[in-house]
Order: structure tokens, then sequence, then C-alpha cells
DNA sequence: AATGAATGAGAGTTCATTCAT
DNA sequence: TATGAATGAACTCTCATTCAT
């Protein structure tokens, strides 16, 4: 109920503007009611964000497939991980708005990161291992750099709305750029 | 001297928390004085902002460097923006905070983003037109994105320094990224 | 059980930093348990107050007693008093608390002295009738200062800690005062 | 102005019942205004106390009249005391609330009970260098703990008006006991 | 142009007490 | 008798901005 009403409110308002008196009222129950749940404002965003990222979570790509088709796989993670951005785009505004604001906000989203990151670092050696990927290539920075290209790309255009890309064809550029960049052959 | 104690200010303890007593406490004048100079608190960070991202222009590459050597090219300018972003970290992030709250911030940072959307779209055009880059690609949406990917990234290892990726790796990475992704041949 | 933990909260954190969630818990019940008991948690203070006031009563000097030797019953008397407030003292701290605050325990505390005063002008006007102490003195005034004076000093020896005198040197010291006070001739 | 509205609404209500709203209110001025010139409901309250307990100090009684005429000069003193007491009574009875309630004030009230003891204790042991005080009183305990007395009653009588003495039969009750307990000869 | 006291709307948070289960 | 989620009135403090001097 709370949480219900605490993402409503945050969606729409922000978390600065977001105000306790608003949240409890939407959820039409008394102020004091939201402290036996919750011990602050944050408390309730970071509970929001858990319950939201946990069902956001990257599919699973096998090993198996990254290596019989490493595109399509790629091409299939990218359009997931866009999809779910998408459909979750307005509570990935708030994520942001108060990553850049606080400390234990911005932790949250460093330890989701690095969740990316490992995985698609992992893709990225086992491709170059069996010499379908630019050797040259640090693994450890390209997944970085190439992780954080899709989701702030992904927050301009699903969160912010500004910028003028199509979903389709974001997912084509995105996927491209990301096969072109570790140079992964084509059969 | 508001704007170098504003800058001071702001750098230190982000938007949100910069005081204007605190302000003009270390500029050495009045509250009042304040507002003989600048309407608002919002006003100052955008004159000091104003100030910093004209310094910070991309060098203008000239069409000829971009066709006889793209790579070099594209390594110079990558290098040239993360030394500026480096050098201005603290600031971009001050920039990035604000522009998670603000609509006029987030319009300005829009707009110089976009100077380097078109800029980047250009070079990738002429490089498609002359057989160097990968036909395939929407050279506006292909910008945009890569253009993202940088920023963002120096963002994340200079102004937060939570990612960890060294200077040099960072350019090597993001060039030799920038170049796969385009297909550049190299020569 | 709740008087137990209630007086344990009292006594460490005081009354109006006592929480009702605290006690509770110290009692190992829910907080609805509580109101089973008792109304207020005013009510369980007094209760608390009550029970142990009860056992602090003056030891009876029998008339007999001021009457032989008037010199060793006071002493006796302000032995006995010194060493049940010391043994009760940070109760006494939050007796002292609330009676600066509330109506209910200020009455408390003055139907409590009360009963002090009392005796002390019986004992004092006795000692003038048989003459061994100063026919100038008005037995009620006199009985009232002299109680509040070893009442409230043990208040800054025991319950604040904050007075330097040793308990044997303030047994002394109030004894002798008390007598001479009285000029109760010794013999 | 607030000083003034505070020490009003201080006296009325106590100082936990006293609102910052109803203080500035009575002063006429913002809520604002209030921070503008203290900190904290605490920091006035210590304002109004220090201004009060400056004008209150104990008139010096020159060493020359202590031996001249010690009982009258004790009961100059302890006169002057109740008179000054009494006419700050409101003040006083919050002083007693917040000192038991706040270390700060539980301080304040220290450092001022200790110039009066030192005080006291110098001019018993003059009296008892001088052959005309009990030689076997501790002056240092015998000080605090009668100047205790002299404190605690005033509180009881002009501040709560508790304890059922006139004035006048206060400071002849206060003054008798203090030379009797001194033993001081009366000539 | 400089000063700085005054402004005041507004927000988060506390906690003793209630009462349906 | 025990439980504990729900209640909601109420209060302190913040701080960008104003404006008379």
């Amino acid at each position: 109920m709370l949480m219900d009403a605490g993402r409503r409110v945050f969606e729409r308002d922000g978390f600065l503007d977001a105000k306790i008196t608003q949240i409890v009222s939407e959820a039409g129950v008394a102020v004091g009611s939201f402290y036996t749940h919750f011990q602050t404002k944050d408390d309730l965003l970071a509970a929001i964000i858990e319950e939201t990222t946990a069902i956001m979570l990257y599919p699973t790509m096998g090993a198996d497939s990254v290596r019989d088709d490493p595109i399509a796989t790629i091409e299939q993670a990218n359009r997931a991980y866009l999809a779910a951005y998408e459909s979750h785009a307005a509570l990935m505004r708030v994520f942001e708005e108060v990553a850049a604001i606080s400390d234990r906000f911005r932790a949250m989203r460093e330890e989701r990161s690095r969740a990316f990151y490992r995985r698609n670092a992992r893709a990225i050696r086992r491709l170059q291992d069996s010499g379908d990927a630019d050797p040259e290539l640090d693994p450890e920075a390209a997944a970085i750099v190439l992780s954080t290209m899709v989701s702030r790309v992904a927050y301009g255009v699903f969160a912010l709305g500004t910028v003028d890309i199509t979903p389709e064809l974001l997912v084509d550029t995105v996927t491209r750029l990301w096969v072109n960049a570790l140079a992964i052959r084509r059969t």
C-alpha cells in the first residue's frame, strides 16, 4: 500500500518534491503509519527500488548461447535490458536523481552496475579466448564502458525522453555498436 | 569573487548543500550583495557552468584530419575531451546533480550535448560516405550513443571516482571501442 | 515485570527520555500489554515511586528516644534517611525530574514531605517544651527548613553526584548543623 | 523583544510547554526571526537566565561587617537573597525545571551555586578562626548544606508556593537556624 | 552598490495511546 | 489477557530571498 503510493508519488514528483503527507494521503493511512513501516523517506524509496531492480535483472544468458551465436545473444540481452528499463523508466529516473544526490543510493547503483560489469566482462573474455573478439581490448574496461553506454542511453531515451531515437533503432544501434566494438566476426 | 567562492562551495558541498550564507561568507561580502549580482542560487551556478563549459569545448577537428587519419583524430578528440573533463570533474559532478533535479539545467546539458552529437554525426556520415565506416549504422543514433558513452564514463571515472579505470586505459579503451564500433579500417 | 523494566529504563534515561517501547521491550511484552496494566506512562512511574517510598519511610523514632538522647536520635534518623536516599538515588532523581514538571508528581512529593515536616515539627516542639531546644524558633517553620535542607542535600550528593561531600561527612555535618540549629544542649 | 516575550512565555508555561511559535507571536516577529538571534529554545532561556542571575548576585558583604556583627550580616544577606529570589521566582521555577532535565542548565546552576558555596565557606572559616563559630564544622560542607537549605526553601516558598511560611517568618527562621547552626555567639 | 535583520511557508519526524483481532 | 499496526496532533528548525537603511 505505502510502497504502491510511494512509487506513484516518487515517479510523478521526483524524490525531492515527494512529500510524506502526499504519500500517506494517497495510501489512505495516517502520517504516523508511514513510520510504522519505514524509518525515513529514503528507506521507502530504497525498498521500492530494490523490489523493482530485483525484477529487472538481466536474463542470464548461458555460456553456450554466447559461444554459439554471440551476436544474437547480445541483441537479445540488449533488447531485454532496454525493454525492462523502458517499463520502469519513471522509477529509474528517480533512481538517477537520488544517485546524483545521496551516497547511499549512489552505492546502490554502483553495486547493481558492478553485477552487469562482471557478467559482461566474463562474456567478453570468453569471446576473446575463443578468438571471436578483439584481443587488444581490456575486457573489464570494455565491459564497463559498453555497459555504461547502454544504461545511460536508456536513461536518455526512456527516463528523460530527451534523446530522439525510437526503441527499435536504439536496439539496433546499440547492438551493432557493441558487436562492432568487440569486433565480433559475423558468420 | 562570488563566482570563485560559489564554485568552491558548490564543488565541495554540492548544489543542494551549498548555502548562500556560506558562499557570501567565503566571498567576504554580505548576503544582500549576492542578490545585487545574481537573481538566484541557480543563476550563480548557471553562470559558473557557462564560464567553464565555454572553455571545455571540443577542439575543432578539421574535416581534413578526419579524412586523413580518422583513428588518430578520434583518439586525439577523446583524449582532449577526457582531459578537459578531468580538470573540471568537480563542477561536472555538480552539473549532473542539478541536471537530475532541474529542468533548466537539464536543458543546458542537452544543448551542450547536442553540439557534440551534431559534430560527431557529421564526422560519421563523412566516414561512411568515403567508405571508411560501417554504412549500416544510423549516423545520428550512433553519434548519440557513442558520445553518451564517452561523457558518462568520464563522469564515473573523474567526477565520481567510482569506476576503476586509469585515465590512460580509459583513452585507449574508449578510442578502440569507438573505432571498432564504426568499423573504421585500420591502415 | 513492567515495574522492574520501567524502573530500569526510568533510572537510566529519565522520565522524558524513557520510551514505552523501550520499557515493554525490556519487559518482553507487547506495547498493548502495557496498557492492560497501566493507564499511562505517568501511572507506571507513580506506581514505582509509591512502591519505593513506602520502603523509604523514616524509621519511627519513639518519643522516648528523642527525650532520652536527642542528639543520638537525630543522628540516627539522618543516617537512616541518607542511607535510604542513597540506595534509591537514581529513582529519586527521576522523582525530582517529574516533580519539576508535573503537578501530579509535585503533589506526591509534597505529601511525602509533609509527613516529614509534621514528624519533625512534633519532635522540635517536644524538645522546646522540655527546655532542650531554642524556644524562639517556630517549630513548623524550623521543621520545614531543616527537612528541606537534608533532603535537598541528599539529592545533590546522591542523585546528582554534583556535590562533593563524602557520605560520612554528610551525616556528621547535617547532624551537627541540625543539633546546633535547634540549640540542643550537649550533655 | 524576544527576550521579554520569551521570559513571559517561559514563566507562564514552563520550558517544555513554551512553544517557539507562541514566543515569536508575543514578540510580534516571524518564526524565522527567532533563529536570527538564537540557535535554539535552550539558548533563549540560557540568555534570559544569565541576564537575570547577573542581577541577582548576592550583595558583597565586606569582611569587616561579618566580623563586626555576624548575625546582622547573615540576616541581611538572607533577606537580600530571599527578596531577590522572590522577585524572580517565576523564572527560578523554570530554571529548576530545566536543571532537572538538562545537563547544560544543571551545569549553569552548579556554577552559580559554587559561587555562593565559596563565599559562605570563606565567611564560616573566618568566623571559626576568630573563635566565633563552631570549630567542629567542616566549613566547606557546612557552607554547602546551609546554602542549599536557603535556596531550596526559597524555591518551595516563592517559586512553588507550596510551603506555607510567610516571607518575614522565613527570613527569621532561616537566619536563626543559620546562626544557631554555626553556633555564633550572640553578644 | 552594499548591508544584514527579517521573513514564513513548509517538511520531516516523534510517540503515547487505542482497539480490532 | 496479549498483541502490535495504526493513529495524528504538534513542534522545531531551515534558508533562499527581500528591502529599508
